[in-house]
DNA sequence: GGCCAATGGCTCGCAGACATACCTTTGGAG
DNA sequence: CTCCAAAGGTATGTCTGCGAGCCATTGGCC
């Protein structure tokens, strides 16, 4: 069990609190759940959904500040807005192990859409679907990432569980800073949006194995990229 | 994407390093990765790998001795051990979302056994999962549980993904939780025997699909249980 | 034009966690 | 029998993060 108390006796905290609300509030803004324009939630708003003070929110938005990843406006309506230039991430990271991240990756969105073509969705839910998808295909290169991330957080949203959501978003954000460090190409976008059509179509006709097994085929396309590219 | 901003704003720390540090002692002990008679890691071991002070780290053993999980013994060859009768947890806990938490499972186990299956298992890796069947299917009532884990994290381990593995016995800790509060009985257990069996065969021989047929028939097993007695 | 609610900006004292160092106990090696 | 390595036990000073309160700014509402 050697390999299990790896996993148990992993650290408790990834980084400080200033660390960790960098990175969820880069999460939805690089995810696209916050897009460009928008504003984020309130600095005591965000302090108590991510249970952090609010001296360290503002910490954290600084930073993004100084990256020109948002903007800050006092008064009332005011707040703090996302940029829409956004800055590449540094290069150099030392992202973990490539089969790791892809073999996580793997389980939990095939599984999220054989899950989601298995519930019987609203047509709130159908029409959320819907438009992301949409939104993906007519995407250019430059905003392509971000709509394909809010297609598939979509994917995992429709399963109606949040700590699938939450675990798909972590290991998705994981999987983009692989994918930040390749070239994104025409063709491959066009081949997503085929395989993209096929997933959702699979889970509005409520078909679970083909939902899954076009999934599988959608990530085995970047994850052989990404292999062939970082060997 | 309402949804997607609860995930991606959730906290940021589940709790304190304290509390932190306490939960994951107690996975170790309760999923059977440190067997009761046997000794945790040193203090100063655990607060590296943990990536906590060492006296956050006493603080936290000192609070399972309290409540008679393990005991301390000092010198050379001294150290923290596990104690036999390990006390039922404390009940009214107030377990998230059912839904939730099953179906997260189901995506990361279902996914795990069929990744599994997939790769080609070194003669340790065959004999590790041979030695859990084998564990899980003579242990007695009050052993199960601990058994069962065991098992179900060394098929999460044969992905050779610590991070799926990580997720894994998250979830499964979850699961404990609620499983903690339902009466086993015999047939239930003669009958995930079986299944077990048919699992760890289907991984054994390669069969993906196989395998995930089985883990999916065994889970909605205790899923159903449980949605019964809970509702 | 003035009010005021909501937002970002700022400060200070406290509690939790940390790093570090040192002490005490123990049992095997020599 | 002695020594000493490795484990738990203890103490202290520092720093991070939190809570709470107050200030400054802004734009719609009355």
């Amino acid at each position: 069990m050697e390999h299990a108390e790896e996993a148990l006796f992993r650290p408790v905290r990834a980084g400080n609190a200033f660390e960790e609300t960098v990175e969820r509030l880069m999460q939805a803004i690089r995810l696209g759940v916050v897009v460009p324009g928008e504003r984020l939630p309130s600095e005591r708003e965000l302090a108590t959904r991510l249970g952090v003070s609010r001296v360290t929110v503002r910490e954290a938005i600084r930073s993004l500040q100084e990256n020109n990843y948002v903007e800050s406006r006092r008064g009332r309506y005011g707040g703090t807005f996302v940029n829409d230039v956004i800055p590449k991430s540094a290069p150099g990271k030392e992202f973990g192990d490539i089969h790791d991240v892809l073999t996580l990756r793997k389980v939990l969105e095939t599984g999220a859409a054989e899950t989601a073509a298995g519930r019987s969705l609203g047509p709130a839910e159908r029409r959320g679907l819907r438009a992301r998808l949409e939104e993906a295909s007519t995407a250019s290169l430059v905003e392509y990432r971000r709509k394909d991330s809010r297609l598939h957080l979509a994917i995992a949203e429709a399963t109606g569980s949040a700590a699938l959501t939450a675990a798909v978003a972590d290991s998705r954000m994981r999987v983009n800073e692989l994918l930040d460090t390749i070239p994104l190409l025409e063709p491959n976008l066009a081949h997503s949006n085929a395989q993209h059509e096929r997933i959702i179509t699979s889970i509005l006709d409520g078909d679970p194995a083909s939902a899954r097994q076009a999934m599988a085929e959608h990530l085995d396309g970047t994850a052989s990229l990404l292999r062939g590219f970082l060997v």
